[in-house]
DNA sequence: CTCTACGAATTTTTT
DNA sequence: ATTCGTAGAG
């Protein structure tokens, strides 16, 4: 066997890493450290020199991008079919368990899979019907508590009724919501990962066929699973210490929705018998760019402790640009664009990052007015559009009559004369009767409850449906599709819609028939489920490529979060400013502040060869003027690694506040951050922010009663606790 | 049913 | 500022 392919191109940790004992292995994976190639070859090594059988692997990611990527690199790699391994997302692999076991599940043979903007449909319509002010109960709050629930593994009637009246409250709502699901067949993505996570603890049977079956476990962006992944990996790998997990804690930029850095911990604990590894060459970055990143992290505490280092020389320094106001900043960078292009650099090489995607706007307006070529990330994503959403729902109302999300969707879309009073109606009947709306439907007809005109055009709805499902019986997937967005009357409303909105939503449509074309049924078929439904479900779980065209050479606009696991030569990180990035709402927090810390080493590493910061000293938010500091992170960059960039000399300030180096390292006096204190009048609190130093050194607090406050430390009493 | 007007909210995102 | 959702009028 030729291992040679498997291990040459490897460094030490990285080799240690693939060809490590047989047994659970926890991989601290910096930024640019080759985690994937890690990952890739260690698989490859257990199969070919280990011996283990392709069917033996299981691999899991987060994202589906990651999932074939990986898939691809093993095949190429081993020069054999990765088909026999479980490589996918947990929500993927989740869907092929509840389709294989759906019985033990609990669950309808034939559920769907419904996507978040399903799920609010169903809660906003819930909260309708039981009459909740949903000002007081925002329909979002209200997915994102039940969401929460399920990532931690609650179950509705688990929810301790603890006489508080917002849980009280949020549990019924939670439970009707299990219920409609039940009753229409429909599952959503926390959904999956919970009751593919019940189906394996409670059936002992089929536990024990999966652990048997994967002896080699590994995971992606550990650092991002929450607590129903980690207690389903659990699961699997229980007492066989065959979990071999890639991660960065400094990466975790996903607390605020579920992601739990704690599980790096508990696999320590519980797989006792593990090895750590720390991949810290970056074969990325330049030294500069390192040095700077390093720093800004260092700056977190109760880090697993990594610093990157490269061997291919400094590089040039990170530029620091001090912009006028947000326009000056879209000046500046659109102009940094315009020479690296002139001087023959690819637009596609540059990226611009930004926190949030307001942000985004004064940089296309820039790039839009000098005509240079731009993609943002972000955007609704194709099987996310409402037209596309319509069709589908057509497809699934035709062979699910159940599926009240879908039925909902297309009752009067197109327009047929069904107006919200007879909607409510048959809502009603199908509560108090038990029944679908669709057998809600049928029965109201039936019973002659309805006048003769509501009569008619609700049969006409059923009829309608009805008569694509008899008419298309025996089509292929993509005239199946054809046929139903054309005789649905889909095509013709939205023909209707003047400009160039309707037109675009025709092509979409039309654009799902290739969709459905190219759908390669084999490829996915190893569920017992038609065509159709596999199809439905991959528009669910794979939402599609975003717009735009790749091939084109363009300037790439994202946010920090849609960045990670991306690299360009250059790099415009902007925004740089206190209440922007770190974010007002992180502010009083030190938890979510250090999480901005890591989405801003995040953003830093991912550049190749020049990294550009930039903030304004003035800027438009909200429709006000904000004169916001420069972030504090800039201060936590080493100055010996940064260049300040003056446009205009005479407009742009010194900047006293970012040379002079702060005690923000928390290496000096008494305080450092998160540093618990105690002030005479305002109580507890913690220390958020350190600036200036002898008789000007004072402290930014977070109290527990009072709030955030600057204090100086010559004039205030505290006492460390 | 569609259009207009007014008020409220406004980090980050994958599945 | 802008967007989004709803309430009320036509």
């Amino acid at each position: 066997m030729d291992i040679t392919k498997i291990i040459d191109p490897l460094n030490d940790a990285q080799r240690e890493a693939v060809s490590g004992p047989g047994r659970s292995m926890l991989i601290l994976a910096g930024a640019g450290s080759g985690k994937t190639r890690v990952l890739v070859h260690r698989i490859a090594w257990q199969i070919q020199v280990q011996g283990a059988l392709p069917h033996s692997i299981l691999a899991v990611t987060f994202t589906n991008k990651a999932a074939s990527e990986m898939r691809t690199r093993i095949e190429d790699l081993l020069q054999i079919s990765a088909r026999s391994m479980w490589i996918g997302t947990f929500h993927g692999l989740a869907h092929r368990l509840l389709r294989r076991h759906a019985k033990q599940a609990k669950l309808p043979e034939s559920f769907q899979v419904m996507d978040s903007d399903d799920q609010l449909r169903v809660i906003k319509r819930l909260l309708k019907d039981i009459n909740l002010d949903d000002s007081r109960w925002p329909p979002r709050q209200v997915q994102w508590f039940i969401n929460a629930q399920k990532d931690e593994g609650i179950r509705a009637s688990k929810i301790l009724d603890s006489g508080d009246f917002f849980q009280h409250q949020m549990k019924l709502v939670y439970q009707s919501y299990e219920d409609i699901c039940r009753r229409s067949g429909l599952v959503d993505f926390a959904e999956l990962l919970l009751s593919s996570y019940e189906l394996l603890r409670d059936n002992a049977d089929i536990l024990d066929f999966y652990q048997q079956r994967f002896q080699h476990v590994h995971v992606d962006e550990f650092q991002d699973t929450n607590t129903i992944q980690y207690a389903w990996l659990r699961l699997l790998t229980e007492g066989r210490d065959n979990l071999f997990v890639v991660g960065d804690d400094d990466q975790s930029i996903y607390g605020w929705r579920g992601a739990k850095i704690e599980n790096i911990h508990r696999f320590q604990r519980h797989y006792p018998n593990h090895k750590v590894i720390k991949l810290e060459q970056n074969y990325r970055s330049t030294g500069h760019i390192l040095k700077a990143a390093n720093q800004v992290i260092a700056c977190n505490e109760g880090r697993m402790g990594k610093e990157l280092w490269t061997d291919s020389g400094d590089g040039e320094p990170v530029s620091l640009y001090a912009a006028f106001n947000e326009q000056d900043e879209a000046y500046f960078v659109v102009e940094g664009i315009r020479k690296w292009v002139n001087e023959g650099g690819k637009r596609s090489d540059i990226a611009i990052l930004y926190r949030s995607n307001a942000q985004s706007r004064q940089f296309e307006e820039r790039l839009m007015s000098t005509r240079t070529p731009y993609r943002v990330y972000g955007g609704l994503r194709f099987f996310e559009r409402a037209e596309i959403k319509n069709a589908l729902a057509f497809l699934r109302i035709m062979a699910h009559h159940e599926d009240d999300a879908s039925f909902e969707r297309v009752i009067n879309t197109p327009t047929r004369g069904i107006g919200a009073k007879l909607i409510a109606d048959i809502r009603t009947f199908a509560r108090e009767q038990g029944l679908s709306l669709w057998h809600a439907a049928e029965t109201l007809i039936a019973e002659k409850h309805l006048s003769a005109r509501a009569a008619n055009a609700l049969a006409g709805f059923l009829e309608l449906i009805g008569q694509l499902e008899r008419q298309t019986a025996e089509m292929a997937l993509f005239e199946k599709v054809k046929y139903v967005i054309e005789h649905s009357g889909l095509i013709a409303f939205y023909n209707e819609e003047k400009g160039d909105k309707g037109e675009a939503r025709v092509e979409n449509l039309e654009e799902l028939v290739n969709a459905a074309r190219a759908f390669d049924y084999d490829r996915e078929a190893e569920e017992n489920l038609g065509e159709l439904d596999m199809f439905l479900t991959h528009a669910a779980l794979e939402a599609g490529e975003m717009q735009g065209d790749a091939f084109d050479d363009c300037v790439q606009l994202m946010t920090l979060h849609s960045a990670k696991g991306l690299e360009f030569k250059q790099v415009f990180l902007v925004g740089l400013e206190e209440g922007l990035f770190p974010s007002q709402q992180s502010l009083e927090d030190l938890g979510r502040l250090e999480e901005e810390r890591r989405l801003c080493y995040v953003g830093m590493t991912r550049a190749m060869e020049h990294l550009t910061l930039t903030y304004a000293e003035s800027r438009r938010l909200y429709g006000r003027e904000i004169y916001p500091n420069a972030s504090r992170f800039l201060r936590e960059i080493p100055p010996e690694t940064l260049q300040e960039v003056r446009m205009r000399a005479q407009i742009s300030r010194p900047l006293t506040a970012v040379k002079s180096r702060a005690g923000g390292l928390g290496s000096e006096g008494k305080y450092k951050l998160g540093q618990r204190l105690k002030h005479a009048k305002f109580g507890e609190g913690v220390v958020l922010q350190i600036e200036g130093s002898g008789a000007q050194e004072r402290v930014q607090v977070n109290f527990s009663e009072v709030g955030v406050k600057w204090l100086m430390l010559a004039y205030a009493k505290l006492e460390t606790l």
